[in-house]
DNA sequence: GTTTTTGCAAACTGTTTGCAGGATG
DNA sequence: CATCCTGCAAACAGTTTGCAAAAAC
C-alpha cells in the first residue's frame, strides 16, 4: 500500500503522493509528469509543481526511477527488478513497453572493461510500427 | 572531405558547415551543440542558431545522428556503422565512449516480436568511475 | 508547534523560429 | 539573381524554484 511505501522512506503520507503512486501502479508502464497530472484531474486538485516535486522526492528515495526519452520528456516508473524500456513508433507515436531488460549481461562486460560501478542505464528503441508500415 | 559530404546531400558548401563537420571528425565521440560552438571560437564567428541549424540539417540528411542524453543535452556524431554510446560517471561527469554497439542482436529479436521496422535506438550507461569510487 | 508539503507565478535550460540582411551556385 | 544560409532576439517546452499559506505528525 502507498502509505507504507512513503513511511519506509520517511516522506510524509499525503493524499496527493498516494494518488501519484497509485496512478503509476496501475499504469504498468513509464509515465510522464504530464500524463500523471492528467490522470489526477477529477481525483483531486493538484498543481504541476506538486507532481514534479513528488516524483522528484520519490526518485531520490529510489522508489521510482526516471528516464529522459528522445521526445524530450522524462518518464517515471517504479524502480523494481522488472523496469521497462520503450519501443516508440516515429510516425504514430505508439509506445510498446519491452518487458525484460536485456542489458544485464552487457553491464557485466562494462564493469570488467572499465572498472566503473554501473548504477543505471537508459535505453530506447525507435522504429515504425506495423500499422504505419502498411500505409505505403 | 567536408565539401563532398555537403554536396552529396545538396546542402550549400559554407565555411561554417565545413568547420562544424571537421570538429566532429576530430572529436571521435559525440559532442553537444555547446561543445561544438565553443570549438568554433577563434576559427570563425558563428552564432548558436547556425550551429543548431547546421546540425539539424545534417541530421535530417542522415550525415549525422543525434541522441538526447540524460543530462538533457543533445549529442551529435557521424551516422556511420560504428556509432558510439556513452558511459557517464554520475559523480565527476567523465564520459567514456563505448566502441561497439551491442544492440544489433536485440534489435533482431524486437523485429520478430513486434513487427516494427527498427530505425534507431538510444542507449546510455551511468555509473561511478574508478577514481570516484576510490574517494571513500 | 515544528517540519514538511503545496500552489502560484516567475525563472531557468536547452533548443527552435521569424525575419531581414548576406553568401552561395 | 534565385535560393539558401546566417545572426539576432524573441519564443518555446519541459522542468525547477522562492515564497507564503496549508497540512502532517
Amino acid at each position: 500500500m502507498e502509505k507504507e511505501i512513503l513511511k519506509s522512506v520517511e516522506l510524509k503520507n499525503t493524499k496527493k503522493r498516494q494518488i501519484i503512486l497509485s496512478i503509476l501502479e496501475k499504469a504498468h508502464k513509464p509515465l510522464t509528469a504530464e500524463e500523471i497530472y492528467a490522470q489526477t484531474i477529477g481525483q483531486t486538485r493538484m498543481s504541476f509543481s506538486t507532481v514534479y516535486r513528488s516524483l522528484g522526492a520519490l526518485t531520490e528515495k529510489q522508489i521510482l526511477m526516471k528516464e529522459l526519452m528522445q521526445d524530450g520528456k522524462t518518464y517515471y516508473q517504479f524502480n523494481n527488478n522488472n523496469h521497462k524500456h520503450l519501443l516508440v513508433c516515429s510516425i504514430c507515436g505508439e509506445i510498446i513497453p519491452i518487458d525484460d531488460c536485456p542489458l544485464h549481461k552487457l553491464e557485466n562486460d562494462l564493469v570488467s572493461k572499465t572498472g566503473y560501478i554501473i548504477t543505471g542505464h537508459s535505453l530506447e528503441f525507435n522504429g515504425i510500427c506495423p500499422k504505419c508500415t502498411e500505409k505505403f
